[in-house]
Parts: C-alpha cells; sequence; structure tokens
DNA sequence: AAAATGACTTGATCCTGATCAAGAATTTCT
DNA sequence: AGAAATTCTTGATCAGGATCAAGTCATTTT
C-alpha cells in the first residue's frame, strides 16, 4: 500500500476544502490557503442527539459553532421560566455570535435532531483573522448579517399580523433548504408547533390553525413536520402584508 | 502669544482622549497610544439637524458613526410605506453595524434633535483593527453586544405585555442617561408618542394611555416629552413580567 | 396489543390592544 | 397674534389572537 495518496473516507470528509456548506459557511470568500489556515483550528466532535444541548445559558464561552447536518434551536431562558426562541439553524449556519461581549453564553443550543457541528475556538479565530484580512472581514460581515436578520425579525414581530409571521417563517425555511440544495417546496420541519409559535410570538393553537388553514387554501399540504408548499408566490404576497393576497381568495 | 502650549477649545473637545464618552465608545478598554491611533481616522463633521437623515435606506456605506450628542433614531422602511423603529441611540452608541454586510444602509439613522456625530470610515477601521488586536476584540464586542440587544428585544415584541414593554423602554433610558452622568429619574424623551409605539410594536394610543395610567399608579409623572420615574423599582417588577406589581396595587 | 404519554387539532369564549372618532393642547407658519 | 397643522389624549367599539377545554392522532412504554 502506498501510503501517501491513501486517505481515509473520514479524512476527507472533516476538511473544509471537501466540505459542501463552504460556500455557505465561514470559509466563504477565502482563498484554499486561506481556508487550510482555518481549518487548522476547526474541531470536529461527536454528534449531538436530538434534545442534547449544544451549550446553555451561563456556560462559558469557548467556541463558535457551525451546524454540518441537523438543526438546533437557539432559546433564551427568560426569567419567569419561560423562553423566547430565538432561532432554527440549518447546516452551514454559525451560532454563538451574542457570547463574544462577555465570554458567556446568555442564551442556549439544543438539537433538534441528530446535529453536527464545527467547533472554532474563538480565540484562536481572533488570532487568525488578524493575520487574515480577508477572515477578519468575512467575521465582521457574519456578525453584521446577524444583527440585519435581527432585525427583520424585529419587523416581524413588531408588525405582522399571525398569517405573515406564519408565511415568512415558512418562506425563510424554503430559500434556506434551496440554498442547500434541497427542495424548496418539499421538505420537513425538525420543531414542533409550540416551538415554531413561541419563535413567532404566536400561541400553539394559532399555529396550528394557521397551517390547517393555509391548506385548506391551496398554499400548502402539511402533515405533521412534512411541509409541501404549493403555492409560494402567494406566500410572498402574504408576507408582504398587501391585503391582495387575501382578497383575491379570502378564507375557503 | 507662544503658539507650542496654546490650544484652541475646539482642538481639546475632538479628541477621544478628551472626550467624556470614552467609556462606552469604541475606544473602551484601549491604550491610550491605540486611542490615539483610532482617533487619528475618525472624522467629525457638522452637526445634523432635527429631522436631518444621517444616512437613508441604500445609501453606499463607508462609515460607522457613533453619537455624540443628541439622539438619533433608527429605522428600517418596509414594503408598504410604513417604518419599523429599531433603536433610539443616546450619545456614546455606534450606529451602522448592519450595514457591513453589503456595504449597503439597509436601514435610515435620522436626528432626533440637534445631533453630533463621530464618523468612522469602515476600511481604515478595519485595517486598524488587523494591526490592533485590542481594536479587533472591542468591534467583535461591539457588534456581538448589538446582537444580543436585538435578541432582548426580540423577547420584548415577542412576549412581553403593552405595559411590560413600556416599562422596559423607560428603564432603558433610565439606566443609559444614568451610564451618561445624567439623572436616571428625570429626563427628556426626544422623539414623539408615535415613534415610541412604533418601535414597541403598539398603537400611539395605548402608549398614551399607559403613560396616563402610570401617572395614576405613581409610577412617573409625564408631561409631553419629560419624564421623571417616581417609583424605578416597581417598573423593574412590571418588567419581569410577574403579576406581582399589578395585584399589589391595581389600577387606581 | 393495550395503555400511557405527548403532540396536534378544533371549538368556544375572552381579553388585550387596535382602530375609529373626536377633542385638547402644542408647535409651526404666515 | 392668529390660523393651521401636528401631536397627544381620551372615549367607544372592534377584532385578532390568546386562553380554556376537549378530543384526535401518533408515538412510546409495558
Amino acid at each position: 500500500m502506498t501510503s501517501r495518496k491513501v486517505v481515509s473516507f473520514e479524512n476527507i470528509k472533516v476538511a473544509c476544502k471537501n466540505c459542501s456548506l463552504s460556500t455557505l459557511c465561514l470559509p466563504m470568500g477565502l482563498s484554499p490557503d486561506d481556508v487550510e489556515r482555518l481549518d487548522s483550528i476547526i474541531k470536529r466532535g461527536r454528534p449531538y442527539h436530538r434534545g442534547d444541548h449544544l451549550y446553555r445559558g451561563g456556560d462559558k464561552f469557548h467556541s463558535l459553532r457551525v451546524i454540518t447536518s441537523g438543526s438546533v434551536k437557539t432559546y433564551s431562558p427568560n426569567e419567569d421560566g419561560g423562553e423566547q426562541v430565538l432561532g432554527f439553524h440549518l447546516p452551514g449556519e454559525l451560532i454563538g455570535l451574542d457570547a463574544i461581549l462577555d465570554d458567556n453564553h446568555n442564551c442556549a443550543a439544543i438539537a433538534l435532531e441528530t446535529t453536527a457541528v464545527c467547533e472554532i475556538p474563538f480565540t484562536q479565530l481572533e488570532s487568525l483573522s488578524s493575520i487574515m484580512p480577508s477572515l477578519q472581514h468575512q467575521m465582521y460581515r457574519l456578525l453584521s448579517r446577524e444583527i440585519g436578520q435581527d432585525t427583520e425579525m424585529l419587523t416581524l414581530l413588531g408588525k405582522k399580523s399571525a398569517e405573515e409571521r406564519l408565511a415568512s417563517f415558512l418562506l425563510s425555511f424554503s430559500e434556506r433548504f434551496k440554498q442547500r440544495g434541497f427542495s424548496a417546496s418539499d421538505f420537513f420541519l425538525s420543531m414542533s408547533r409550540h416551538e415554531i409559535g413561541n419563535y413567532l410570538g404566536l400561541a400553539v393553537e394559532t399555529v396550528s390553525r394557521l397551517f390547517t388553514r393555509f391548506q385548506d387554501e391551496s398554499l400548502l399540504h402539511v402533515e405533521r413536520k412534512h411541509v409541501q408548499l404549493q403555492d409560494i408566490p402567494r406566500l410572498y404576497e402574504i408576507v408582504q402584508g398587501s391585503d391582495s393576497a387575501k382578497s383575491s381568495q379570502s378564507r375557503g
């Protein structure tokens, strides 16, 4: 056996340069050399199972994390025992950015299904970004993007009706699945109705009723976690908040 | 006149090292030398008047801005002509972070009163942060803080009642004025009731009624924009969402 | 397979806060 | 100063979505 050219399957899989997510992820836009250097500080652990915490509120912050497979819910435990769901994260997405401020996780992250992640020790990432302007720039961009996404969410929670919120939620998943090479119109949601409601500032019952209504209106077909979007353009109209979508076909 | 030691008032005023805000602002935690270097890239223009835009949605992004006096509202124009108020910014606060992503302002910023700002050209800031690890770290922290603040706001809009929202709003100003050396209990709000309502996801009328009610309950005294908080501890109880505050003295 | 558990749906009712409407106070304009 | 335009307040009514309650379906346990 010639050892030089033989690489095990595992070795191929775990490098950024071989990762199908690299165009969505931290290495986005970096040169191959830079990707290699970034890769050298990344740790890949065993996968998490459904319900496992990646980190909890109060945990010491050491690493940012990128989901590589599966999905994750982040949430902020609030004083009175409840929680606010902050986001649902798919492969390629970076979590933990809010913990940089004081080296402490103020939020928690939990696996919604079997989930693998890359861990990026932040101190090392910071050092690396000092000597790699493109990485520094990428970090600024990712942090900025997170802020932009949060402000979109503020608009959603501050101004949108229940149906606009759910339509927006579904289209967000549609777009993100599409980006990742999956169907934009046929997918499984890994979170419960309760979690969707919490995230969108709605009661479970409202979410359930809306799914039923959207199905009655032929916007989608839904069966438990399996969603098939049947009229994406009209979902976009609903998100716009214009009542054009309503008036053209109101109720059922 | 000996020219060496004579410095004009203006020269003193415009340097970070002489600025009373430096402990709240970008220079926070930097060494005097580093502050000096940061200072060298900062531009200080003429003040804005009430209603002037610092930037508009769609403007090309070139600088982050720090408010040095006055106050600023940031908002995101939404499709149907309306707007979502994203924040009210006081001296020492940094705005424009959301524009790093694509070198474009997606939001707008407008002066609520006569307002002075420092402009920090982002390209130069980025170069500087490459060679000044402490500045880079500070930037990461500020971006992370912004994310944390946004997620707090998500909880507010997703879960809190109208009275919890207004109490939270007032205490936020109370804390920020206090940090800046002003009274925590006696201040002027520079924004209109309409803008408060928009920010908090409430109708103007609701905001107005809540002010009246809070006054009836001796939580505060309000006259137009002038607010005097009379029972800060109870306002904190209200924010907690526990109905302890309600039950102890309901309505008036 | 039966029972238990938890997730989801559906229906009935209630309540918070929106909307509509009008008047009062303040600021701006001429 | 007087008129006009805003902003703010207050009252009356309405509605979207929460809450309460019960039942259905799916999954897990024994």
